[in-house]
Order: structure tokens, then sequence, then C-alpha cells
DNA sequence: ATACGTGCAAATTGTTTGCATCTAT
DNA sequence: ATAGATGCAAACAATTTGCACGTAT
């Protein structure tokens, strides 16, 4: 509890996301709502980890400035899903899983034997996406599909052998 | 809440549901395991229940037959997973969503503002899954798709009203 | 008769809430 | 100075585990 340098936003690559994070506090500001280390952090982290479940952000967190309890790391994720800053989706079990708003839009394809989660691009669904306006009126949202399946790894294996992470 | 007609495979449409529910006795003999009317049950309520979470398979099952244990609808649903007879997956927030394997496909579109779920066929993937295929060569499970959006109703209201569900 | 399955209760894990204290403004 | 934010502990909820008893085979 001594001085903890926590006022330090740009910690790792400014350039590396395109979420505002100065703005951070002007948005705040506009709500009447305070500009605090820990905010900064957890915006930080989420940037940083690109997707993660509260307790991977608490863990990141943690490892910048300690102390920071996780029930802030909740209250904190909810606010900024609040303010439009990062949002969550539920990648396989558990915990959600949050990632940045802005941030370059991409698809889940979370395998189902290995557990691993892979990326591409949205416009693999630009098909569906117009189909489904079209046809349902449903507007998807791109930046939170998952997808399950197998991957190409696990496809491939026997699928016995598939015991080593 | 006399004498509990457990024994009663076909309580509902025999021909509503592609799961060869007589076979569940033989699929678990194969295994060396027992047919209770326990796993009778939940399987029913998965079939009947279309998708729900193991608290409403487990209400489902007590309107029944009271007293079954929902431990014991946990280890069931797990069990029946493990035999491919049923699948989870996660629609929005909280508890996981079984259904049955081989009920009929469909793919979930689940409203963020009105939290409705509605189902569209799996042929608007085809596309999407066999670009997947043939780029990355991951094999989308079309099963448990859960598409995440907007739905025409809230598309349509001023985002204001739709305190209604 | 025997091993598998169930129910019950306790243990875990993940998340939320109440409240006193602290701090950005 | 003051309302908002945090930390801590307790409350909750969902899921899992250990164990003795019950039962399908």
């Amino acid at each position: 509890m001594s001085s903890s340098r926590l006022g330090d936003p740009d910690k790792r690559d400014p350039d590396k996301h395109c979420g505002p994070d100065p703005s951070l506090a002007e948005i705040l500001r506009g709500r009447g709502l305070r500009l605090t280390a820990q905010r900064q952090l957890v915006l930080e982290a989420v940037y940083g980890l690109g997707h993660a479940t509260p307790d991977q952000v608490h863990a990141a967190v943690s490892r910048t400035a300690a102390g920071v309890n996780i029930t802030t790391v909740y209250r904190t994720l909810e606010l900024l899903e609040d303010l439009g800053l990062v949002t969550h989706t539920h990648l396989s079990h558990g915990s959600p899983t949050y990632h940045a708003v802005g941030e370059y839009q991409h698809v889940h394809l979370v395998c189902r034997v290995c557990d691993g989660v892979d990326e591409v691009s949205p416009s693999v669904l630009d098909g569906l996406v117009k189909g489904l306006e079209s046809s349902r009126g449903f507007l998807v949202d791109v930046g939170h599909v998952a997808l399950f399946g197998i991957c190409r790894q696990c496809a491939d294996q026997p699928a016995s052998e598939s015991e080593n992470l």
C-alpha cells in the first residue's frame, strides 16, 4: 500500500489497439463517473489479452498492480461493457470471455476436442449475415460469433491421442 | 404421485424425435451400464423440451417423478452426452443448454435485446461451412451454432420499449 | 450377490451484494 | 467536501464430489 504506479495508461503498444484509451477519461466524465487506476488497468488488460475471462483479466491486472480485487474487475468489466468499450461472449464452458469493442472483428472457431480457439475474418459470414437479414430480419452481431466444431489437427488425428493439450 | 410409471419410453410422440429411445437400453448395456428410470426420464425430458438447462430438465423430470435429484440430472446429462445422445451449447449467460443429437438440426438466433431464441435451418450455414472446411480445415458443428444479434422486432422498436418479454 | 447408480450433504467455483473506508473531482 | 469507487467478507448460485444405501442385472 505504498505508492502504486497505477496511473500509467500506455504500458503496452499505444497503436496496438484502436480502442481510445485516452478517451476513457472523457467517456467517464461525460457520465459523471471517475477515472481510476483500476479502470484503466482493466481496460488495458482486455486490450492486451485479446479475449479473456474475468479471472484472466484479474490475473493480468494483478501482474501490474497487485491488490486489485476480483470484485472490482467484475464491476469494471460490467461498466466498460455498459460504456460500449468491451463486450463478452461465451466460448465453451464456464466464464464469459471479454474482448474490446472496436478491436478488429473476428470470428471464433472453438475446437471441441482440444479446446483451442482460432480466429478468422468475419468476412466468412458475409453471405450468412445477408441471408438472415433478408429472410428473418435478424441482424447478426458479427463480433460475437463463436463456431464450435473440430479443428484440422484434431480431425486428422485418430481421436484417441488427443490427450495432450 | 403414487406408482411412478417410470418405465414408459414413449410418453410423447414416438415419431417426434429420431433419437432411438428404445435403444437406450442397448447402448447402456453395450457399455456395461444400467438402464434406470432416471436415465429414461432425463432423456425423454431433453427430447420433449427441445433445449433446456440442467435445471429445466430437472423440473421436467420432477413433474413426472418427484424425488429425482438434481445431482443425478447432472450426472445423467453428462452420461448421455458421453453416449452421444445429447449435446450442449451456451445460449447467452449461465447454464448450458442441452438438446438431443439427431433431433432435427437447427441454428439458434439469440436476440441480445429481448433474449428471445429463434431457430432457422442449418442450410443457411452451407456456404460458411464449406468455406471454413476448405480454408481452415475446420469442421463446423452445425447443430451447435448460436448466432447473437438483434431480432426484427427489437430492431424495429425505438430501443426503449423493449421491456416486455 | 455384486457392482453400478442414486440421493444426500458437504465442498468447490464463479459471481454478486452490503457496507465501511478511501479518493478523484 | 462529497459522491462515487474500492476492498473485504458474506451471501448466492451453479456444479461437483464423497459416501452409504438402494437396485438393475
